[in-house]
DNA sequence: TGATAATATCATATTAACATGATAATATCA
DNA sequence: TGATATTATCATGTTAATATGATATTATCA
């Protein structure tokens, strides 16, 4: 669904959204966090600046913080420089498909790629901060096992 | 959302279900109407024999039919063989998320990708078989072929 | 000023998806 | 049987995403 690059990119904007008031952030602590070289961080990180999300400052104190409060930054900006988003792409690949010339899918899938969209649109840094995302995917054994040990926040509600 | 390839996997099912009640669809017709080699669809179709969607017949009236009727062939099962569906990843890429052990964004990806697994299994070719899918509109199969003008090779090593 | 720590950029390697071309295997029919 | 039409498979080329390594640029501070 998101290709690697935006995953990283939310997960990063994620630490970057756990530092206190003021701190920033260096790619390559960064990039520890998450398990990827800083290299190849720093160019995601370049390019989420360049995007509005993050704000970087060169030399020996410098670093990235976000643009604006967790509260005001949507997944689906985050991911927009990495990807099309799915809005506005047909199922079946076609570049005319739309309402008015559709493809054989376009009318069933249109409700459903609208969901996936506004979920991007509306969720935002912060409706994300309450769970932990932290160290690469392996996991270890005895890793951070514990670590939903705080509340539940099982509820769902259904609306659509 | 889905690969080319699985977008090619559900054209050409979508020309086998149009096709009329015996007659076989050969896969360098198939291809020609979708616009690619008839090489390259004949692994595709290879596979979805492979996984029983289609059934194959060689030899000089050979050719491949639907394995069922229409209306019992789930999208899901059209584009499995060619890309995990989404319902059991990670919006972020993590091997471990669950429900037990849920990523920052599991709770709030999960009702998103359930509706879009819903989607896939839920719908069928023969719901699809409405409206037209050939190569008739004015993108065609073969538009994104050997054009890619500019933006390919646009930066050089000045140390040539 | 010069050492240092950080971002920014350049160059290249690796991999998987996508695509093409050539050949083998198989079935039909004259 | 042999010509032919078809699927099945093998071999290879192309491209984009991913990843890594090396260097340039910039800011801070002793």
């Amino acid at each position: 669904m998101l290709s690697q690059t935006s995953q990283y990119a939310v997960r990063t904007v994620l630490q970057l959204a756990r530092l206190h008031k003021g701190e920033r952030g260096s790619a390559v602590d960064l990039a520890r966090t998450i398990g990827i070289p800083g290299n190849y961080l720093s160019k995601t990180l370049h390019q989420l600046a360049r995007a509005g999300v993050v704000a970087s400052t060169r030399g020996k104190h410098g670093g990235f913080v976000l643009a604006r409060p967790a509260s005001r930054i949507s997944l689906a900006e985050v991911v927009a420089p990495f990807q099309e988003m799915s809005e506005r792409v047909c199922l079946l690949g076609r570049d005319t498909c739309s309402d008015v010339r559709p493809c054989a899918a376009h009318s069933h899938w249109k409700q459903v790629a609208e969901q996936v969209a506004g979920f991007f649109s509306r969720t935002t840094i912060a409706d994300l901060l309450d769970l932990p995302d932290g160290a690469a995917g392996g996991d270890g054994p005895g890793a951070n096992m514990k670590k939903s040990s705080g509340r539940s926040h099982e509820r769902f509600s259904r609306r659509a």
